[in-house]
RNA sequence: UGGGGCGUCGUCUAAUGGCAGGACAUCAGACUUUGACUCUGAGUAUCAAGGUUCGAAUCCUUGCGCCCCAGCCA
């Protein structure tokens, strides 16, 4: 799956991991661990992730974990619990029986705490959420010794254990590592460990009135996993000492260790879970799974492969310089995967009425049209063809611009494996606007062939006249900006694209189209990726979701000439 | 401001003291029954200044810029 591009050098993970395996570090074992915290949805930046830690450990025979990293009962539900592992699945990877939350290690971890007071470096610190604040001090200023730092071992062992029992209200002491209040580096002013926090928590219950933090939770759990290399991003760069220092106290012999690598942003769009979660609770999108959001369950849902996912980490990279990707390469992505597996079709999003008037009425051809030209092996289907069609609004221009070879008064085009046809006539209502086309059709071209050689510049897609309507998404990025959380200022919402989500009722499609499957998948000629929304669609009542446009070098002559 | 990290084409990423390469994007062209796909070609980069060296993106020094850290979130 992560397949390392000849051309391209290892990645500084591998090459370490390399490195590791010939000192023979951990007996050359490879295990990782992918630890979402059950909070939110996951999105294409947990992607690169995933693909990192599992891609890593089949590379080097090791395996992945999947740890749910629960430590904080407030915000974490088991609807994320379930998305998280479907989200893992339909990417493509497998944790087998290896599925653990680190509230499963909440009594080991809780004997780690006492361990670590009866070592002396830990204290329960009766200082309040201000106090400690105050008292940590700042960049510049280092900070002071909580009053309750030298408690004795025994006063914090009953303490702690008071604790545990739920004696204490929210808030009214923490565990607290016992390190130096002076350090340059804030992590490691006595940071807590534990917090009492009388909350229901989606797996434990009301087990628990206390609750381990972060950096105590995360390094144990992973020496408990028998975690090699445990890879995080790089803002937690600062917290590594704190981790090498519990590990270091607690752990003898074999032990795990955290490396970096840089998280990914995408360009108009968001990525934090915080963020993501405040579109979806003030309905700027439907929801987690809306197409427009850039979470595994919209990219799903808007039509997304997992290989394109797959292909779209691979090609971001993993070093340590902060990275923007162009919304272009996950785009070629799905394009160059779509090509290659989607069968095509015709449907007329904004449809302009053509009449044949030499065309006889009441006949129907079927005709035959490939479902993919560079395959024939992916065969060909009937297209019934007649008197009256639809054809794009977009296709036609009255007075043609420079360079615009598809449809105009007097012009000869084809209709894809259909006929060439020439426009006679332009009919148009009472306030202007073209309605109705009357043109003529050459018998001889029957398939899009002249007899006669001569070339015509434009194929233009099309329905017959009688075709069925679809409902059709058309999807743009959500924001208009290329780094909408960039400006500190302004909320990231002020950003919003408000083209991002346009929805046509009235689309015309082939009569196969109507009655085709949810999350089929087509590529409509000239037009774009499409996929039928798993919820909404259903045969006989189509809904189809625009994944991606074509490349459209008519549009960028069209720009060039403005 | 103290600490931690990072600076290579517009973007992402290689080159591990020895020809700055690839991908995306861009531009030009060929092909085309999708203005798609495919193919060909082009331009564009080592943050800066010094130093070491036969030779520096790489090592050293100084400077500059960007990111992260002052939650009882992860």
């Amino acid at each position: 799956m992560t397949t390392t591009n000849e051309t391209q050098g290892l990645n500084f993970l591998q090459e370490l991991i390399e490195e590791d395996r010939r000192a023979g570090k951990h007996g050359g074992r490879v295990l990782t661990r992918f630890p979402p915290e059950p909070n939110g949805y996951l999105h294409i930046g947990h992607a690169k992730s995933i693909c990192l830690n599992f891609g890593l450990a089949s590379q080097y025979g090791g395996l992945c974990n999947l740890r749910f990293d629960d430590t904080n009962p407030v915000t974490e539900d088991t609807d994320y619990v379930e998305s998280i592992q479907r989200d893992v699945k339909w990417l493509g990877f497998d944790w087998d029986d290896r599925k653990f939350f680190a509230s499963d290690y909440f009594p080991k971890l809780y004997h780690f705490a006492v361990e670590l007071i009866r070592q002396g470096k830990a204290y329960v610190c009766s200082l309040s959420a201000e106090e400690i604040r105050a008292y940590r001090g700042d960049f510049t200023t280092p900070g002071r010794d909580s009053p309750y730092r030298n408690r004795t071992v025994e006063e914090n062992l009953d303490l702690f254990a008071r604790m545990r029992a739920g004696e204490f209200p929210d808030g009214k002491h923490t565990l607290r590592a016992k390190i130096d209040m002076t350090s340059p580096n804030p992590v490691l002013r006595d940071p807590p460990i534990y917090r009492i926090r009388h909350a229901h928590h989606h797996r434990t219950g009301e087990a628990w009135p206390i609750y381990p933090l972060y950096d105590f939770a995360h390094c144990l759990s992973d020496a408990l996993e028998g975690i090699t290399h445990s890879i995080c991003t790089l803002e937690f760069e600062n917290r590594r000492v704190l981790y090498d220092w519990i590990v270091d106290n607690l752990i003898r012999g074999e032990r795990p260790y955290q490396y970096e690598f840089n998280r990914l942003n995408l360009n108009y769009a968001v990525m934090s879970k915080r963020k993501l979660l405040k579109l979806v609770t003030e309905k700027y999108v439907s929801g987690w799974d809306d197409p427009r959001m850039m979470t595994l369950s919209g990219l799903r849902r808007r039509g997304f492969t997992p290989a394109s996912i797959r292909d779209f980490a691979q090609r971001a990279g993993i070093s340590k310089t902060q990275q923007l990707i162009d919304m272009g390469v996950l785009e070629l992505c799905i394009r160059e995967d779509l090509n290659e597996t989607a069968p095509r079709a015709m449907a007329v999003l904004r449809p302009l009425k053509v009449v044949l008037e030499n065309y006889p009425e009441g006949q129907v051809e079927l005709l035959d049209v490939q479902n993919h030209p560079q395959k024939p092996e992916m065969g060909s289907r009937k297209v019934p063809f007649s008197r009256e069609l639809f054809i794009e609004a977009d296709d036609f221009m009255e007075v043609p611009a420079k360079g615009f070879f598809r449809l105009a008064p007097g012009k000869e085009v084809r209709l894809r494996s259909a006929y060439f046809i020439t426009c006679k006539e332009v009919i148009k209502d009472a306030s202007g606007n073209v309605v109705e086309l009357r043109c003529t059709y050459d018998p001889a071209t029957k398939g899009g062939d002249s007899p006669d050689g001569r070339k015509v510049k434009g194929t233009l897609h099309w329905v017959p006249g009688n075709a069925p309507t679809a409902e059709v998404r058309l999807y743009d990025r959500l924001f208009s900006v290329e780094s909408p959380d960039a400006d500190d200022a302004a909320d990231f919402t002020t950003f919003l694209n408000p083209n991002s989500l346009q929805v046509i009722t009235d689309a015309r499609v082939e009569p196969m189209l109507a009655e085709v499957a949810p999350e089929s998948r087509f590529q409509f000629e000239r037009l774009g990726y499409f996929f039928a929304d798993p919820k909404d669609s259903k045969p006989g009542k189509a809904v189809f979701n625009r994944t991606v446009t074509l490349k459209d070098s008519w549009v960028k002559e069209q720009g060039k000439q403005k």
